[in-house]
DNA sequence: GAGTTTGAAACT
DNA sequence: CAGTTTCAAACTC
């Protein structure tokens, strides 16, 4: 004890100081028996690094960047234990209401997170400064119960791959449960559910009856699919969704199998989420004859696509899907085509003045403007500014000469980006940025003029040109996503609306389409709109002048 | 806000 | 390890 309690309360005011009040014990503060605890009662940490990431996810957790993982929580609701990473950020302390376990026990959320009670509406409390003792004995035999008990029961999934993300819909489900729940009549759609609490996807780890917690469940779908403010709404199509499949006689649940399959499908063809794992137990766990006939996702469809279409509530950006890579490759190339241009057009000018005035000087210097110098003559006539620029590139090439091959694969070596267009692709090393479409002719364009400019001073204005014009560029494009944001809000919501209505006509949204992603499906004309700034397409996505501009790519390379 | 449901934790 | 009980959160009305 001795050794317990300098270890526990040293720490312990180590964390108050850095967490308020309430509390949270530190994991030094259950370090009682210290060494034995050590390790297990980080329950700090652990919720918090889960699925985040970078991501700036979810994740949540996952979710994620994290604020990560976005969580369908409404603010009010508490969540039973800790494990919602969601925010792990140092929650406000949760406040329990125990009254039989003394908060000493599991049980409770704040014994279970670690932490004090402080402001709950418990009753007969042990959890708390005073009853130390009590407490540090409550979580020795906790953790000889389950020595993990204190641990996250959120763990990032191994297959956590940025693309079960993606495919979650924006949410980061990249997090596992590790006991797995056991749920049998939530569907795992409802916050009994630890894992659908968390934000998580019910993994190979659960035993849950009739789970619709997985990645391309149409209930679960249907679940996020309205107002992410609107509990009501989700509940009455958890509700729905659990009904429809669970039906009168219990747990019928469709055949998952199946239903899987045609999910995977249509709707999440890239799957490689662990709890696809899961199908296969799910089928196990059903209980009740399944029904044979069966095959037909009626519960499914209805639910799912009827209700409402596939889409995701769980925070489901309004601009998912709008942006494809390829739109992202257009964009980098015009920006490059237009910065170039500009430089040329600017250069241009320049030299033509610059010839004027030296003709009218009768400097024999002028003819040097025609064509590059070589690099050591160059020096005293070029700017650093022109080092800089193609330096720059460079420099990125020795960062990471082998980078260069798959990084910047397709970047051409020697072509240096403008300022402008550095910066935009600074931060992305993203091959999809790079990567074909569109030939860099462009940039080599850009780069070559650029290295054409004798006059170094000229090259200020000329980035700064460049600059304004890419800048400019970006800003339309920026603006022409706000507007497919919006348009989608403002169809999304009719479309949640009509929907809501449409409950008892279940059928009419045929499963098959619904296919498509998310807000774009487009089996049923309604959501049609939705696709319609997906249907313009790349081009559309580029502003207008700029697309305009990409006629002339041709020209440009041509002169290339 | 009371009562019910649910599933994890605890217990046998 | 399986079955049962306890418990408190989630949910419903």
């Amino acid at each position: 004890m001795g050794e317990g309690e300098g270890a526990g309360c040293a720490p312990k005011n180590a964390l108050s100081s850095e967490v308020v009040a309430p509390a949270v014990v530190s994991t030094a503060a259950l370090e009682v028996p210290a060494r034995k605890l050590a390790r297990q009662l980080d329950f700090t940490g652990a919720p918090e690094h889960p699925q985040q990431q970078p991501v700036a996810v979810l994740p949540l957790p996952p979710q994620a960047p994290h604020a990560r993982v976005g969580k369908p929580e409404s603010p009010k609701s508490r969540s039973r234990p800790n494990f919602e990473m969601k925010d792990a950020t140092p929650k406000k302390q949760k406040q329990c209401n125990c009254k039989h376990s003394k908060c000493l026990k599991l049980y409770c959320e704040c014994f279970a997170s670690g932490i004090y009670c402080d402001g709950c509406n418990c009753v007969n409390c042990f959890n708390n400064v005073e009853n130390e003792a009590a407490r540090r004995e409550a979580v020795e035999a906790t953790l000889e119960r389950n020595p993990n008990a204190f641990r996250p029961k959120i763990a990032s999934s191994p297959h956590g791959t940025r693309d079960s993300r993606e495919e979650a819909g924006d949410v980061l489900i990249l997090g596992k449960h590790n006991k797995g729940c056991h749920c049998k009549k939530s569907g795992c759609l409802k916050k009994y559910c630890e894992c659908f609490q968390a934000n998580i996807l019910c993994s190979e780890n659960c035993k849950c009856m009739d789970c619709k917690n997985f990645e391309g469940s149409e209930e679960r779908q249907a679940l996020f699919h309205g107002d992410q403010n609107n509990m009501a709404y989700i509940q009455q199509a958890a509700n729905a969704a659990i009904t429809g499949a669970i039906g009168s006689s219990g747990y019928s649940s469709p055949p998952v199998s199946k239903k899987r399959k045609g999910q995977e499908l249509f709707f999440w063809p890239t799957t490689k989420d662990p709890s696809i794992s899961k199908l296969g137990q799910q089928v196990n766990h059903v209980r009740g004859p399944a029904p044979s006939s069966s095959l037909s996702p009626i519960s499914g469809a209805r639910v799912g696509t009827a209700t409402l279409g596939p889409s995701k509530f769980m925070y489901r950006s309004l601009l998912a899907d709008i942006i494809q890579p390829q739109h992202l490759k257009e964009l980098c190339s015009v920006l490059v085509l237009v910065s170039g241009q500009a430089a040329k057009t600017l250069t241009d000018q320049k030299i033509l003045m610059e010839k004027h005035a030296e003709d009218q000087t009768e400097t024999s210097l002028a003819s040097s403007s025609q064509e590059p110098l070589p690099p050591n003559q160059m020096e005293g006539h070029v700017e650093k500014t022109v080092a800089d620029d193609c330096s720059s590139a460079n420099q990125t090439d020795k960062i990471s000469p082998d980078d260069s091959s798959s990084d910047g694969a397709d970047v051409p070596k020697g072509r240096p980006m403008s300022p402008g267009t550095l910066a935009l692709m600074c931060d992305e090393q993203d091959t999809m940025f790079m990567t074909a479409a569109s030939p860099i002719g462009p940039m080599a364009h850009a780069c070559n003029t650029s290295s054409q400019f004798p006059y170094g001073q000229g090259m200020t204005e000329v980035y700064a040109e460049q600059e304004r014009i890419v800048l400019t560029k970006f800003r339309d494009f920026l603006n022409r996503v706000i507007t497919m944001g919006e348009i989608n809000e403002t169809k999304c919501s009719s479309l949640a609306r009509n929907e809501l209505e449409n409950q008892k006509d279940p059928i009419i949204n045929g499963v098959g389409n619904a296919s498509s992603r998310q807000h774009g499906a487009s089996s049923n004309g309604v959501t049609k709109p939705a696709a319609s700034p997906l249907a313009t397409t790349s081009t559309s996505m580029i502003p207008a002048n700029i697309s305009e501009n990409g006629e002339s790519k041709v020209k440009i390379e041509k002169d290339i």
